[in-house]
This record gives C-alpha cells, sequence and structure tokens, in this order.
RNA sequence: GUCCCCAUCGUCUAGCGGUCCAGGACAUCGCCCUUUCAAGGCGACGGCACGGGUUCGAAUCCCGUUGGGGGCACCA
C-alpha cells in the first residue's frame, strides 16, 4: 500500500535521427580530471569534424561535476591541447554561448532542478545503501554468476523505513528506477542496437551529498543544450537506454533526442584499454615528444575511420570535406607508435624549411642549444629527411650547437670510427683543409676525397673518421655540409682533438 | 557470469554479391642509390577466424562456433 508504484514497463524507440546540415550541434564534453587521453582527443575531432563538415555548430562543454577528480589545472591543460590541436569550439567556456554556463560546475541548480522533479515523480527514489554494502552485495552476486548491478533493494520503501535509516544517520543518494522494458536506438555507426533493460540496473544520479552524476548531468545538458548528435567511445552505449529512459522521465519530446554515435575504444598492443602500462596515453607527451598536431591528427582519424581507398595522408580539409560518421569502424582499433612515426615523418617533410625551422626552434632551445636563426635556416634541410619527431633534430645537431669544451667524442664512435688508419686521415685533412680558401660544402668535398684517393682509401674509410672527430658519432648529417656549418676553427679545433685518440 | 557489439595481411585499413586467385599504408626482409644515418625507388613476405547455409556466383547476406572488445560504480 505504502510501495510506489514504479514506472510502466516502455518499448523505447529512437530511431529518427536529427538532419545532417547546419542545424547539427554536437560536443566534446570531457572531465577534466588529468591530461586528455589520445582517445579522447579522438572522439573531440570526430564529433568536431562531424559539426564542421555540415556548417553545424560544435561545443565544448566541461564534465566538473566530480569535485574531487577535477582541477583548474586540467581544465586549463585541457582547453590548451584542444588549442593545439586546432579543435576550436563555437560554444563554451571562453566564447561564451547561449546555453552558457558550459561549465557543469556552474550549472548545478538546473540538475537540482531535474533531480527534483524526477523524485517528485517517483522516476527516482532515495536509497540508502552504503558503498560498502554495495560491493558487499555486488561481489555476492559477481559469486554466484548473478549480473552484479544495483538489486533496487531501496525501491519501494516505505516512509517509516526511510525515517528509520535517517534515524541511524544514513545519507542516500537519488536513484533512478529503471522500467521494465526495452531500448532501440539506430547508433549512428553500429546501426540498430537493443536492450533489454532487465540488464540495465537502476543507476544513482546524485550523490549522498546531493552532487549531480554523469549520467544526470549529462542527460539534462545534452538535451537542454539542444545537441543533435552525440559522438562519444563505445564505453557509453549501456549509458543510452539510462540516458533516453532520463529523457523520457523529464518529459523530453522524443523530437529534441539527439542521435548517437557510439566510436570504436583505441586500444593497446595487448588488447587492453590503452593506458600507461602498454603505451603513452596523454596527448601532452605526444606533443612533448616532438609529434606535430597535424601529425597527430592525421594518424588518430586514421583510427577507425578512413575517407576510403588508398588515401592516408591527409590534413584537415580532408576531414572538413569529407568525414562521414557512418564510414566509422566498429572494432577496435590499435594504436601503433611506429605508424604515428611514420605519419609524422611524412608531415615533417611535408613542411617548408621555413615552417619546420618554427617548428624547431623551441626543440632546440629545450634541448639547451643556442641557435640564431641564420644557423637554424641552414640547418633545417639537413634534418628534415632525418627525423620523424621533432625531438629528434636536437640529437642530430648537438654537434653543432654544444659548446666547444662540452662536446665530447662517444666511446662507442671513438673505438670503431677512430681505429686503425684513421690517424692519416685526420693529419691530412689537418694539413689540406687549413689552406682551403672557399669553406663551403662544395669546395670542402673534393678536398676530402683527395686524401682518400692518395691514401688509397674508399670514401667510407675516408669519411668515417672525419665524422666521427667532427660529430663525435658514427651517424650524423651530411659530412662535408656539417663541416661548413661547424667553420674552420671548429673543424680544425675537433680535428686535432680526435688525432690523440686515433689509431 | 550476463547483456550489447565486433571479426580482411603482425598492425591500421580499402572492399559495401560478380571488376578480388583481395588493394594501400606501417612494420619486417631484400635490392638500387649512397661518405654514415635517413629519405627516395623497386621488390618480397603476409590476410578474408572456423563450420554450415542462401545464391548461377560470397570477403561481401543468414545461422552457429570460436575469438576479441565494452557495460553491469555515490567515475565519466
Amino acid at each position: 500500500m505504502s510501495t510506489l508504484p514504479g514506472p510502466a514497463p516502455v518499448a523505447v524507440r529512437h530511431l529518427a535521427a536529427p538532419p545532417m546540415n547546419s542545424t547539427m550541434r554536437t560536443r566534446f564534453a570531457p572531465a577534466p580530471s588529468g591530461d586528455l587521453h589520445v582517445g579522447n582527443v579522438r572522439t573531440a575531432l570526430f564529433s568536431w569534424a562531424l559539426a564542421r563538415r555540415h556548417g553545424g555548430t560544435f561545443l565544448l562543454r566541461v564534465e566538473d561535476t566530480d569535485r574531487s577528480r577535477v582541477s583548474d589545472e586540467a581544465f586549463n591543460a585541457a582547453l590548451d591541447v584542444l588549442g593545439w590541436m586546432s579543435i576550436d569550439w563555437d560554444e563554451g567556456p571562453g566564447v561564451g554561448g547561449p546555453y552558457a554556463p558550459y561549465r557543469q560546475s556552474e550549472r548545478l541548480p538546473y540538475y537540482a532542478e531535474a533531480a527534483a522533479k524526477l523524485r517528485a515523480s517517483g522516476a527516482a527514489y532515495s536509497c540508502y545503501c552504503t558503498p560498502s554494502e554495495l560491493a558487499e552485495r555486488r561481489e555476492q552476486a559477481r559469486a554466484a554468476n548473478r549480473p552484479p548491478g544495483y538489486d533496487g533493494r531501496c525501491r519501494s520503501l516505505t516512509a517509516d523505513e526511510r525515517a528509520a535509516f535517517e534515524a541511524e544517520g544514513r545519507t542516500s543518494v537519488l536513484r533512478f528506477w529503471m522500467p521494465d522494458g526495452t531500448t532501440t536506438w539506430n547508433d549512428l555507426v553500429r546501426g540498430e542496437i537493443t536492450i533489454d533493460h532487465a540488464n540495465v540496473p537502476d543507476f544513482a544520479i546524485t550523490r549522498s551529498d546531493g552532487h549531480p552524476l554523469y549520467l544526470l548531468a549529462a542527460a539534462v545538458d545534452d538535451v537542454a543544450m539542444g545537441l543533435t548528435h552525440i559522438v562519444r567511445g563505445e564505453d557509453l552505449v549501456t549509458a543510452t537506454p539510462r540516458q533516453l529512459a532520463l529523457y523520457t522521465a523529464l518529459g523530453q519530446p522524443q523530437e529534441r533526442w539527439p542521435a548517437f554515435a557510439h566510436l570504436p575504444l583505441i586500444i593497446g598492443a595487448d588488447n587492453q584499454p590503452l593506458s600507461k602500462r602498454n603505451g603513452e596515453v596523454s596527448i601532452a607527451w605526444y606533443r612533448r615528444a616532438g609529434f606535430l598536431s597535424e601529425g597527430l591528427g592525421n594518424y588518430l582519424a586514421l583510427l577507425g575511420w578512413s575517407p576510403g581507398g588508398d588515401r592516408e595522408f591527409f590534413g584537415r580539409e580532408l576531414l572538413l570535406s569529407e568525414f562521414d560518421v557512418s564510414r566509422v569502424s566498429k572494432n577496435p582499433a590499435r594504436f601503433d607508435l611506429k605508424k604515428l612515426d611514420a605519419v609524422n615523418g611524412d608531415w615533417i617533410r611535408s613542411l617548408s624549411e621555413s615552417e619546420l625551422a618554427e617548428r624547431i626552434a623551441p626543440v632546440l632551445a629545450d634541448a639547451g642549444l643556442k641557435v640564431d636563426a641564420d644557423q637554424l635556416a641552414a640547418v633545417v634541410p639537413l634534418v628534415q629527411i632525418r627525423m620523424n619527431r621533432l625531438t629528434e633534430a636536437a640529437e642530430l645537431l648537438h654537434f653543432l650547437f654544444v659548446d666547444e669544451a662540452a662536446f665530447a667524442i662517444e666511446e662507442a664512435a671513438a673505438t670503431k670510427g677512430l681505429g686503425e688508419g684513421s690517424g692519416a686521415v685526420l693529419r691530412a685533412a689537418q694539413e689540406r683543409l687549413s689552406a682551403v680558401q672557399d669553406w663551403s660544402a662544395a669546395a670542402l668535398e673534393p678536398v676530402i676525397w683527395g686524401i682518400g684517393e692518395d691514401l688509397g682509401l674508399n670514401r667510407k674509410r675516408t669519411a668515417t673518421p672525419l665524422r666521427v672527430a667532427l660529430t663525435g658519432r658514427m651517424m650524423s648529417p651530411p659530412l662535408f655540409e656539417s663541416m661548413e656549418l661547424l667553420g674552420r676553427e671548429r673543424t680544425l679545433t675537433r680535428i686535432a682533438r680526435a688525432i690523440g685518440t686515433a689509431g
């Protein structure tokens, strides 16, 4: 008699999709609780591309309702990463918009209103189960091979029972009563999906402190902000029947429900979700590691999507003109650092020398190498075809810009490159180089090869001692260009030093 | 365990019933070029998970098996 009736069974069918045109509204909704991950940014990229492709609106909403996990640093870092990736938003933090604010922590009244409405209508109930009780029952269920989800214990508490719990000092969460029935929707990437609510347990929509939880906040905002297409990870497919149930309980007309597109997850080499254990996940890491945002974006776009045919090297223009969410793959994509390196290398090679110089400058500065603009311009052609990541420029050019006092020949290089016969090459070079008038690569080359000819050495045996003497390594940028850049004085100084250890 | 989803070279993928004894890229391995390393060129290796159907015809459609991923939180 005092038990709540509970919601009537439903058969939700959400098959119609809003048109893909300039009325489209998509969003990226990160929780700023750490660095943005590879998966987050790919989701952002696809969602952005979907809106941009059709001339729609892309918005950024920050899901920072869990105060214990989010931080301003992470928030700022997220905006920074999106900016670096050239993912811009029409509405959201920094730019505002008709549905401001766009940080959920500033929208709490909306969620409180929705929660109150759900409680009043009986769609949600107070649940007094404690976290430890829930965990215990979950374990029991698991052990008995039953589904571990919430068992509905507090669904029909009487007023007396509630009073007793409260007298006990228990707090409660607001839990949504999932109606019996099924939900079917037409997923933009996966097609029609039907889920039986028997597999969708009741779920908490507020914490015991009254704070809204993700399912509630996202459901409220997605409709309130007029979103038409939700692009998110596959981990959220079972959130869909819950959110549609929430829309219904909140009285949102079905014409306003967004369509959903669930992207396949990005996994590591071990088939497990990409994580710190099986790869790097932080976009900030890739940025620091010397990847171009163009290269990373290109690679990420390839993870689960393809423009078709043999096209693999492409930039934003192609995404803007051809991105098609229905072409997104349904199975998980393995993240492959080697391929990223290759794509990034292609991008580095596609840059003009001046563009590359601009990208390299900060990398060299970070490595403590002092280089002026002229030196940098001279050096770019030497490294452009030799690197896949910007940071490799610092290694390649170290010998050129390091303080003379700090220059040293690597031990392995000295052993291999300054062995038998190298002394003769170096002494001859010392002598003939002193007489060279025109200190240019073109003029230096015949002088050095002449030494080899006179000594009866092939080019490799001629060049190697000099390479090691001048660069300290067995591998380096081309020898004569390096000599030119190094200059006569430093070249002769290093040769003289190497003669001391040469065989 | 259960529900949902998925299944083409080692990896990312093209393919949407005949044009595929399956194409590209990365990786690997050769060769060429070459002062090292690269880049570049050429080539090799390598796959439709398995079993049933449907069809004149299947990588493409259906069913099953196997395998993989995801969900079942007071995280999002």
